[in-house]
DNA sequence: CGGCAGCGTTGCGTTGGATCAATGCACGCG
DNA sequence: CGCGTGCATTGATCCAACGCAACGCTGCCG
């Protein structure tokens, strides 16, 4: 049941209670994971049928049409969803981070392919396995539902970015939603990490490396950020705020 | 539980027995919507708890924001659902078709605004009724969440055409995803109605009304479509095909 | 230490689609 | 019928973002 018996070298402090830390019951995403809304029976029935599956940097969790054998919850690290044009065009879906669920539609086939930004650890569910703990508890498949509701919104914010916003826009909106998503899942600082790199960003907002670039420079010499390796500090919040204009 | 008694005025021929063409065994869109799931019992617990609800070309059946008191199926006509930015730029999230489910994620309030492109005519639920019933009902709740998964995938069918798809690719496209829209409702033919003004195109698009218009008109004269008032003929659907090159 | 590989940045010319401005065309109405 | 109103088309110009190429930085490896 456990992989990765070397997901404690990574982090920064010893293992005491190794065992338990794999558990359920001590999962650092439970609480924001759809695993919340289980009591701990119905968890430990869950656990049963889980794995821990851990990617490396540019690892592919699963393709894009490839059938869906697996879902995943994210526990740690993030990932890119991506489409591939045939002609080599690419747009990103978004990013997964820590407490999102991948497959949430139960869906057959992948509509899209997620690749590790970095380390990344997951906890993985035989698809036809967890679709019957779903349909056995029908406020899971609720759960389930509504975020997948969420991610349609989410996905009509990124259709209205796409289609009807400026470059600069495109970045300042995408600087403050992230920073909003690393909250949600308790990292609130000034300084918001960019796990993924100016490509990537590009290929999310519908503009090239170059536009990206130049935008993030444009906001730092205006004193609206501050870039560091890695990520990005933000210096006046409601400047971007002004841009992304709603 | 009926309402638009005026509605067989507006149909080719006469109704013979209007008081059964208004029940759900009737429904002319039974069959591809939510409904198709349920057995007649359950069919007609959910007749129960509906109004029909007729629009005239322009109504709006719900606005974006708006606290979500009712959801609906589509019967007959089609709905442009749309998400405003607060200078006036507007995107077009979609268009509702026949058979199509409005409220799908039974959230609290509505994501877009709904509006009629013409005469519409809607099968209206109370928003908390619908909502019960579903909960008593797993296999409905599947359903909707079947649904919703697919619009999950429409959705980023249309980031990656808003994000890297040309002015060209974009028509094509969009005049074969309408299509086959219309295709699944029954309607095949060579002749693609288009409900919806160039407007509307170029805000589902993410162009301009008169980038539109000169797509269509390039598209014209390279006789891969022919204009037609209300409509297009596709007289090369593999030239098209091409073109959207997916 | 030097070289080189992988990103990211910057400058500069190009261009696809936007913008602005007529004009056309179908309709409903007095 | 002639006029007005609302949409669609077409043409002329503009500009935001693209494409390309050079350059810079950082970290890795021989």
């Amino acid at each position: 049941m456990l992989v990765d018996t070397g997901s404690c070298e990574r982090s920064a402090h010893v293992c005491h209670h190794k065992r338990s830390e794999d558990g359920c019951a001590d999962c650092k995403v439970r609480l924001i994971s759809v695993c919340s809304v289980l009591a701990l029976p119905e968890l430990e029935e869950l656990e049963a049928l889980s794995q821990h599956l851990a990617l490396d940097k540019g690892q592919a969790l699963f393709a894009q049409g490839q059938a869906a054998t697996s879902v995943f919850n994210v526990i740690e690290g993030s990932l890119r969803l991506t489409r591939l044009l045939p002609d080599g065009r690419r747009q990103v879906m978004g990013f997964a981070l820590p407490g999102d669920f991948l497959g949430l539609a139960l869906q057959e086939r992948h509509s899209v392919s997620a690749e590790a930004l970095g380390p990344v650890k997951t906890c993985r569910f035989g698809r036809q396995d967890f679709a019957a703990v779903v349909a056995a508890k029908p406020h899971l498949l609720a759960s389930l539902h509504e975020r997948a509701g969420y991610e349609l919104t989410l996905a009509q914010d990124q259709m209205l970015l796409l289609g009807r916003r400026t470059a600069e826009e495109k970045v300042a909106t995408f600087l403050l939603s992230l920073r909003d998503r690393f909250a949600r899942t308790g990292h609130t600082s000034v300084t918001v990490e960019l796990p993924m790199g100016r490509q990537d960003m590009a290929d999310y907002l519908g503009l090239t490396m170059e536009t990206v670039s130049r935008m993030l420079t444009r906001l730092d010499r205006a004193h609206a950020i501050l870039l560091v390796p890695g990520g990005v500090r933000l210096l006046d919040p409601a400047r971007l705020e002004r841009l992304a204009s709603n």
